[in-house]
This record gives C-alpha cells, sequence and structure tokens, in this order.
DNA sequence: ATAAACTCTCCAGTAAGTGGAGTGTAAAGG
DNA sequence: CCTTTACACTCCACTTACTGGAGAGTTTAT
C-alpha cells in the first residue's frame, strides 16, 4: 500500500512515516517506476507498534529495541519487562518534579492579586536571589 | 565579571550563559581588547532571574515576556498571573498525561511475568491492533 | 617564560519530527 | 486522450534549548 493508506491505518502522519522510513525503523519495498514506497501488511503493523510504543513514551531507540526483541521468537519477556518498569520509574521522577513545581506555582498565583497594579510577588520570586 | 563567574553566580553552564547572549536574552559588554564578555551585576540578576524561570518550567520565550514585564515599573501583575496560570494548566495536562500512562504501562508490568519464556503481555499490547 | 586556566568563535549534533519548495506520478472525470 | 486533482517524491531549513568539540587567543599563576 501507498504511504497514504499506512499513515492512516497507522494513525501517524505521512511526514512522521516518511521519516520513519528514512531513519530504517521501517523498511518498505520501493516501486521502481514511481518510485512510491510500498508498505505490506507488515509494515503496517510494525508500524502500528511504533505508534503505539511512542505514545506510551517509549523513545525512538527503545522502539527498535522493542521491535527487535518483538520479532526475536526466542527472546525473553525479562528485557521488555525491564524496559518497561524503567519507563515507569523515569514517569515517577517526571510526576514528582511536575507536582513540585505545580506547588511553587501555585503558591506564586495565590498570593498575587492579578491586578492593574505593578506589585507582582510571582516576579519578586523568580528576580528573588 | 567574566562569564565563568557569571555562570557559576546563577547556576548555569558558560556554554548556556553563552548561548543565552546569542540569543539576545541577556547582553553583556564586551572588552573591545580581549574580546571577552564582561557581566555587570544586572546582567547577572537577569541570568539568575532566567534560570529561575527555566526551572519553573518556562520557555525562552516566555522568560523573554517576563523580563520585560518584570523591567516596565509600570506593568500590572495581571499579565504575570495569567503567564503563570497559563503553566499551571499546561502542567496539570502533563500531569493526566503522566499518571494515565503511568497506570497503562504498571497494569502492562503487572501482567508480565519477567522471565525467560518468550510470552509477553507487554509486547502483545503493542502489537495489538 | 611557560603552563594552566579561561575565553573566544564556529561548526555540528541532539530528539523527533514539521513545514515548504519544487517536481513527478496516479487516478478520476470529461 | 487530456486535464485536473490527489498523492507521492526529494531536499533543505527550522524547531527547542542547549551540548560537545576543534582550534585559537587571553589571562593568571608559578
Amino acid at each position: 500500500m501507498n504511504i497514504g493508506k499506512a499513515a492512516k491505518l497507522s494513525n501517524l502522519t505521512v511526514k512522521t512515516v516518511r521519516y520513519y522510513a528514512d531513519i530504517g525503523l521501517v523498511k518498505p519495498l520501493k516501486n521502481s517506476s514511481s518510485g512510491y514506497r510500498d508498505f505490506s501488511e507488515d509494515d503496517l503493523a510494525q508500524l502500528q507498534f511504533i505508534a503505539k510504543a511512542r505514545k506510551f513514551n517509549f523513545s525512538i531507540q527503545e522502539c527498535e529495541e522493542l521491535l527487535s526483541l518483538y520479532s526475536d521468537k526466542n527472546r525473553s519477556s525479562k528485557e521488555v519487562k525491564a524496559l518497561t518498569l524503567e519507563k515507569i520509574s523515569e514517569i515517577d521522577t517526571k510526576l514528582i518534579e511536575l507536582k513540585d513545581l505545580r506547588h511553587q506555582l501555585s503558591f506564586l498565583a495565590n498570593n498575587c492579586k492579578g491586578n492593574d497594579r505593578p506589585e507582582c510577588p510571582i516576579l519578586d520570586a523568580l528576580s528573588d536571589v
């Protein structure tokens, strides 16, 4: 199938699919007369896999790892689980940071009248060394 | 003062400070004989302001906005508060997304034995259309 | 005088695409 | 068969916010 259909069926943009092909994440055949990429069902499945993994916050490189684990019929589930647990702990760290940030910002916002006067505890906090 | 000292006092790297100078976020004078940047106390204060705002997740562009609001003695606190509230709501969205992601990933991880066998519900979920 | 420490500019690269120009190909309508 | 429209191609530049390194000049300390 052409790139447009592959993109639609994997919920990716054409640009993104082309990018994935450029970096070798998928390897569609090329119609030698038209120069159009030809995506097989396997290529499509791969794109769908990548799209999901990206949604799960896996990086492109991690997607590659997952894909190779996926296509390795003798792989163990250990590695996949380890990668997933690592992701979860990254997310946990990020959650803590963001919550902390939110706290600080809402504290500042609550103390700022937000009126037409120049006094602003937010700016004061930013300029306070 | 030289860039090294300015960087140290603002908790930024020399590279980062140079970058901020390159994009015009700070405008240190230049010693015409040595070519070294010369940071005044005001420049330093500005760097410290930026460093804090960046920690608060404000983008470079938002830092510029905040800086101009900061140096405008007739500004109102309204704009600053609005920007801050916007940031908070962005953070809230991000928090929801991340929590959801964490949920899904931990569900998958919990159902994966993580042993030497090839069965892996994580990969199954990724490949499931 | 020399060595270490600091600074400079410039170029390239990072992640993961996005946007656009200019051009070629395929499918549908008349 | 011809034309229009939709789709595809490549290539280059841009995005964010830096970071790394090369090669060269400057300042400070010994």
